[in-house]
DNA sequence: TAATGTGAAAGGCTTCACAGCC
DNA sequence: GGCTGTGAAGCCTTTCACATTA
């Protein structure tokens, strides 16, 4: 998050950002962007603030951004197919090497000028392009399957959109983004400050 | 999160779980299970385990599931478009009630069985339809802006796909999904992984 | 006997507050 | 004067461990 602030203030012209300028822009508290840049070495200037070029440098270099990482995209429905033509990936050192679906009506599709490739051929596309990370946007029946096939051909990420809780071995990451819960955990919030402004308490 | 294992185990038949089972299903330690169920009340029987349907109904209750919540998707493009089509939410009690997009070449189109109304429109849709939830998938620059306006026009939640970190009035929910931050937490591990399997540490 | 519900302990994350430095 | 870097404090979350109950 703060390597992409640090991009929008760079692309803006701004030279130097101090800690609450940067946490503003993160979304976080001052002392903590501090902390947590202190991980990293002491990159600011006492008075001053940081260089936001040199800072979007060290952070960048810490994070890996500029060695590009294979992806796999498995299952090519609504979700599969925005994430394929989704333009974020590439800036941000990403590459989609293959895209995957079981149903052989989709086989042989192009889709964001790549061919689909059955699901039978998942562990070659894996092995072929050396995918460091795969992306799960099948239907919640299978995606467990899907992930142990990934990580046996040697994925070591795995982002999963489907709507289970994924079991993998220790060593390999996984993060769940799942639509449902999160709009329901709106609607639940939603709910309550309802019942809070009926009760009439100030905000 | 215990909703939808519950939800799954249902389906399965199960009519008896123990914390320990649907731990595990979720993902969580049982410690954690027990003390989280223990904020809805006393629901479980000591020696047996909790019953699924009666707990599943009065987790449902809490989170209010059933009274359906509209929600306005804002940006019309490939996720957009993905999410409008996504077939995750009727079932769980939400609605898409409008799509809106700023570009004059999408006004009119239909999607998912709805016609994309115009930008100008939005405050209108959201009062018209009593909409609790707005889903931005605009670029990342109009964001702040559609929040501004989707928050002035009454709405109490927001699910926010660009990437950038949106300010909101206190009371207002705001939940961020980030796919670019995704990747990149899951590249950065699967880099520290394998700079431990260089040096030899076992896991 | 088996598994819940829950005080108490442990651990981790966030914030404060200020010394140190430009 | 102003802002960073950081020890210490505070707070919150998670886990343990066991009394309790069907």
């Amino acid at each position: 998050v703060y390597h992409r602030a640090l991009s929008g203030l760079a692309e803006c012209g701004v030279a130097t950002v101090s800690s609450e300028g940067l946490a503003l822009a993160a979304g976080v508290n001052p002392a903590m962007l501090r902390k947590d840049l202190s991980h990293l070495g002491s990159y600011g200037t006492r008075g001053v603030g940081y260089e936001v070029s040199d800072l979007l440098r060290y952070i960048g270099a810490a994070l890996g951004v500029g060695s590009d990482c294979c992806v796999v995209i498995v299952g090519v429905g609504n979700l599969g197919h925005a994430l394929a033509n989704y333009g974020g990936f590439p800036g941000r050192g990403f590459r989609v090497a293959a895209l995957v679906d079981a149903d052989p009506l989709r086989t042989g599709e192009e889709v964001a000028g790549l061919q689909v490739r059955p699901l039978t051929e998942l562990e070659a596309v894996v092995e072929a392009h050396a995918v460091r990370i795969g992306v799960i946007a099948t239907p919640a029946g299978v995606a467990q399957d899907v992930c142990d096939r990934l990580v046996a051909a040697g994925v070591t990420g795995v982002l999963n959109f489907a709507p289970v809780v994924l079991t993998v071995p220790s060593g390999v990451g996984v993060r769940q983004v799942d639509l449902g819960t999160e709009l329901q955990i709106l609607a639940f919030h939603s709910q309550q400050q309802q019942r809070l402004d009926v009760v009439g308490v100030a905000r």
